[in-house]
DNA sequence: ATTGTTATCAAACGATTGTTTAATACGGTT
DNA sequence: AACCGTATTAAACAATCGTTTGATAACAAT
């Protein structure tokens, strides 16, 4: 029942397990994922992973962990100077979710795994909302509040941020099936990283500055 | 190799396991789910899946066939007479994505088995795209046609359609990690079916109408 | 009753899984 | 050199997986 100490030396060979562990379990899935595969990638023992994190779960975790990090520090957060309209702001924030989490064309290990905590969280999750999904999801909804003059109810301002996000969202959880509906060429063609964040943005302020002149009750259902 | 003839028989066996498998498959994953679970659970034999179906995986094709059935069964498509407005057209169709494909509170199995097919398609998914999902989305666009009265350019229609629908399937996909975020309570309180309906048509007939005053160039990333 | 097809069954097979073990190699300290 | 905690290794373990097998039961047709 060895364990190294927990300096922050080197480490080669626990970092060498996580950082190829990721790509694994992102692909497959924490199940599906084998310690022999994982072993056999980072040429390590097949007793590494017990050695080194106990079992297969709590390597799983640290991985979750070690995604999240890696995938903040690949695109930072939007930045702009005092003087950018609110409207801007949003987009520039669009573009971050996009470049973040949905990552159209190339999809990075590190965005699969966070995409698997989301659809099926594990107790990794409340972690990762902890440290970045709340936050981030709150600095969205304070550009709500600027684009709007008056302030809103609690609900409507989150259902707006979620309306933003859930279009985002769209792209990397539908990809595969969304080529397939509309097919791959018009996909390829007018689906990329820059027309949707333009058209995520446009359609979002058109809906917030256009929200209080629509009527409110629609028909019921049946 | 002996296999029942294909007729249109009772055959409670082969209905039973397709019926047991389905659960199993939806909340575990192909992978996961344990021909033994299956077959324990649908009280048969442990060799009438390979009896039955040739092998695991046809089980499975055969299993998102009758879930999607069921599932278009169990939520009819929405009915309108001619002189419904179109506002009011998409509204109930918002409400049929919502009840067929996010399901607010229950969570059926035929569903989560379709999430699985869209999030991770396998050749059961273009079938699912054939027979379901392109005839669906069409008819969605055209009710987005109704609205707007200028004709719209192909891709500008169908990244509208896909803003709603995405706003919809945020929370079949996110529903975990969204009751994490914003807390339970609220969850629970703010965002059932009738609310999230209403606010989702209103969000995006605000969208499409106020559409073409918005100014299309906003400020460029980078 | 006999025959033949279909359905069900218990049992085993071969492969793969995560984990454990006991032995060995390494690297610094005394 | 002797020692010791850490790291690595090959091998085996126990459990579980999908699939196959061969025998038997059920049942209709002749």
């Amino acid at each position: 029942m060895s364990q190294q100490k927990s300096s922050g030396k080197s480490d080669s060979t626990r970092d060498r397990i996580i950082l190829e562990a990721g790509p694994i379990f992102a692909s497959k899935g924490f199940r599906a994922a084998t310690v022999r595969e994982i072993c056999d990638n980072a040429d390590v023992n097949l007793a590494s992973i017990n050695y080194y994190f106990g079992d297969k779960q709590k390597l799983y975790f640290e991985t979750v962990v070690r995604a999240r990090e890696m995938r903040v520090q690949q695109v930072p957060p939007p930045a702009w100077d005092p003087s950018t309209e609110s409207r801007d702001k949003l987009g520039l924030f669009v573009g971050v979710i996009l470049d973040r989490l949905v990552a159209m064309q190339t999809e990075p290990w590190q965005v699969r795994l966070l995409m698997r905590e989301i659809l099926q969280p594990t107790e990794a999750c409340s972690h990762l909302v902890k440290e970045y999904f709340r936050p981030f999801f709150e600095s969205l909804l304070e550009i709500v509040d600027e684009i709007v003059e008056t302030p809103l109810p609690q609900h409507l301002r989150t259902k707006i941020g979620l309306s933003i996000v859930g279009q985002c969202l769209y792209y990397r959880f539908a990809a595969g099936v969304t080529s397939l509906i509309i097919g791959d060429e018009e996909f390829e063609e007018n689906f990329d990283r820059d027309s949707l964040a333009q058209h995520i943005t446009k359609f979002s302020l058109a809906a917030i500055e256009n929200f209080e002149r629509e009527p409110s009750g629609l028909s019921d259902r049946k």
